[in-house]
DNA sequence: TGAAATCCGAGTTAATAACTAGGGATTCGG
DNA sequence: CCGAATCCCTAGTTATTAACTCGGATTTCA
């Protein structure tokens, strides 16, 4: 029930270009830097989110990535699915499938569905810009911390 | 993000036997067969839910399994959890990593905690008997459905 | 023009899920 | 007391998938 590097990876690319939102583009490679990541890997999560139309690229030299909306248009649902697909606990649920069982119902297909649901709407509630505030909170708590010491 | 078999069809036997509670022990034999699953492969999930103390066993012929406790007093969680360990996202969730990178905090990591907190209270809010109750309500509907034709 | 970047598809490797197999131990019914 | 039915346990197998890597093409800026 863990989640992909896919959807873990990129969540942490895109809150990066969150960050960076509103100064240009950012390549990959920084990216990556940051985050102590593959660059070769997160190229093709990162083709995902553009295809998705969350990021723009601009190519060649001196060329990146960027948010293609503002961090407060951008839900943390938004990019996880995109990267792993619906969060579904069970096959059944996101194929709809008729029915599991030739007995005419299935018993466990509810909880899936309040799983999946409970899950999607704690992550559809989560903005980067959320992210961002909830990071700089931490960071003035931070140097309060050390400048106490 | 999906759940494995293990959890899954490690419900839909404790369904059986939450059925079947009170009226003696349900061989895996049984179990199989009415939920068309491999024999062989629920005996090992069902060894862990044994040893978890969800289910007693009676060993030798005539014997078989039965629900430790009454179906209200068992959750949907304690019985995923027994077979899939903590449903958390990301493995640092779980396993309290101090922080995952030498920043000294990550930012989608009260996410993941979020998702997980919301994924354990839907499933630690159902017991077995909810579950019975539902089916019951459901096999009636289909009765009337059926009357009225 | 050449270095820096994005773009793209295919290939690799290691881990894991989902079983299967085989034999041992226990208990009941006849 | 025997044999069939059942649980118990460990180890093996197979197929799939996750998590990358690689090579090269294209674009753009300086």
């Amino acid at each position: 029930m863990i989640l992909s590097t896919k959807g873990r990876y990129g969540l942490k690319m895109m809150f990066e270009l969150a960050k960076k939102h509103g100064n240009g583009t950012m390549s990959l490679k920084d990216i990556a830097k940051n985050q102590e990541l593959s660059e070769t890997y997160l190229e093709q999560l990162i083709s995902h989110l553009r295809k998705a139309g969350l990021v723009n690229s601009i190519r060649g030299a001196q060329g990146g990535y960027e948010l293609s909306k503002t961090p407060s248009e951008i839900t943390v649902g938004e990019i996880i699915r995109t990267l792993e697909g619906p969060l579904a606990p069970s096959d059944c649920v996101v194929d709809n499938e008729p029915e599991c069982t030739k007995a005419g119902y299935c018993v466990t297909r509810p909880i899936w569905e309040r799983i999946m649901e409970s899950i999607n709407s704690v992550i559809d509630s989560i903005t980067l810009q959320d992210m961002i505030n909830d990071f700089q909170k931490l960071i003035l708590t931070k140097e309060g911390e050390n400048e106490r010491e």
